[in-house]
DNA sequence: AAAGCGCGCAACCGCCTCCCA
DNA sequence: ATGGGAGGCGGTTGCGCGCTT
């Protein structure tokens, strides 16, 4: 036998709803309050099935709710939330005030998946689509390249398995002169400068790449046995920079006293934002494994690899 | 001007989860 | 412990509108 419908859907109305029923049903909802939605049809005088009545509302009638497109900072959360949550788009709504779960769901299937696409970033995974060249083999010529994101560790281990799939921000610095040339609609997509990319892993902070010469590693302005030292987080998770910070040249080094670093801005410390801070150094927090807000940071340094990658070669390799 | 086409989004469908008797 | 009802949720559909030919 299957399963029953949720109402009785014989003389009920569907499809669009007319501006009569919307004003029926938001002056039953501001008199009476959300009760019962079964019964509000009924109550409100609409031929209306209940559960139309509350999406209707929910979606559309809410007097908080925020219309229009998504703000560059909204999509970034987004994108981010998603890349944490997968289609969870209740959860992520819920971190988004004024906007629901139907609305981020239309947004990212219509807009959003196409610029990761774009991006050669596959919208499920967040990760590299598996369509990109084959990478050249890495030559000494190529640290010259500002795209060069590194990672610490004294780890000497092989990467293999890492750079099979390249943490897609860190791709999507590294590819993007090729995205200016290929057409790529810069003004979709805020992007960070190479200059600005900081580099770090869980507790140690490397200096900017800015910093950093084509010799950099042997450069005096950075020593990261001072880094080990003096680059300690205090305080986890208690302050990430805005996406204004991120981006602006301003925050192009960090401060071992008021540690800063991120993606995007948080507004709710609680929020496991530390993923995105992780990726960055090689998708370590990709389990589900639950990270507590007060968790203290001390990984083994040994755990990550020294990594480099060229914008040519798309491979980490090792420095040290 | 009109037909065709693609896109965006509101709304629907049906399964899942929660709560209560 | 269990079954049923109601709400919640994510996937999907289809209509309307704007653009192109």
């Amino acid at each position: 036998m299957g399963r029953q419908p949720c109402c009785d859907k014989v003389g009920l109305k569907q499809g669009p709803w007319t501006a009569d029923e919307d004003k029926k049903l938001i002056n039953f909802i501001l008199t009476n309050g959300q009760c019962c939605w079964r019964a509000v049809p009924k109550l409100a005088g609409l031929l209306r099935c209940g559960k139309s009545c509350r999406l209707r509302w929910i979606n559309y009638l809410r007097p908080d709710l925020k219309r229009g497109l998504l703000s560059e900072y909204e999509e970034k959360m987004v994108i981010d939330l998603h890349a944490q949550l997968g289609n969870r788009w209740s959860k992520i709504a819920s971190n988004l005030p004024g906007r629901t779960d139907n609305e981020i769901k239309n947004h990212w299937n219509t807009h959003i998946k196409k610029k990761l696409k774009k991006m050669g970033i596959d919208p499920v995974t967040h990760k590299p689509l598996p369509t990109l060249p084959p990478p050249p083999v890495p030559s000494a010529d190529k640290q010259s390249s500002p795209y060069r994101v590194l990672a610490q560790s004294v780890d000497k281990e092989p990467l293999a398995e890492k750079t099979e799939f390249p943490n897609p921000v860190i791709t999507k610095l590294a590819k993007d002169e090729q995205k200016q040339a290929d057409d790529f609609c810069m003004d979709e997509v805020p992007l960070i400068e190479p200059h600005e990319i900081l580099l770090f892993t869980e507790r140690n902070i490397l200096p900017p790449l800015s910093s950093l010469s084509s010799s950099a590693s042997t450069s005096s302005n950075f020593d990261v046995s001072t880094c080990n030292q003096n680059f300690v987080r205090k305080e986890p998770y208690q302050s990430f920079p805005s996406v204004d910070q991120w981006c602006s040249n301003a925050f192009n080094y960090v401060d071992c006293n008021n540690f800063d670093a991120g993606l995007w801005n948080n507004d709710s410390p609680n929020d496991k934002f530390i993923t995105n801070l992780d990726m960055l150094v090689n998708d370590q927090f990709e389990s589900d494994t639950p990270i507590e807000s007060d968790t203290t940071f001390a990984p083994d340094f040994t755990n990550y690899s020294r990594m480099l990658m060229s914008d040519d070669t798309w491979k980490f390799e090792q420095l040290l």
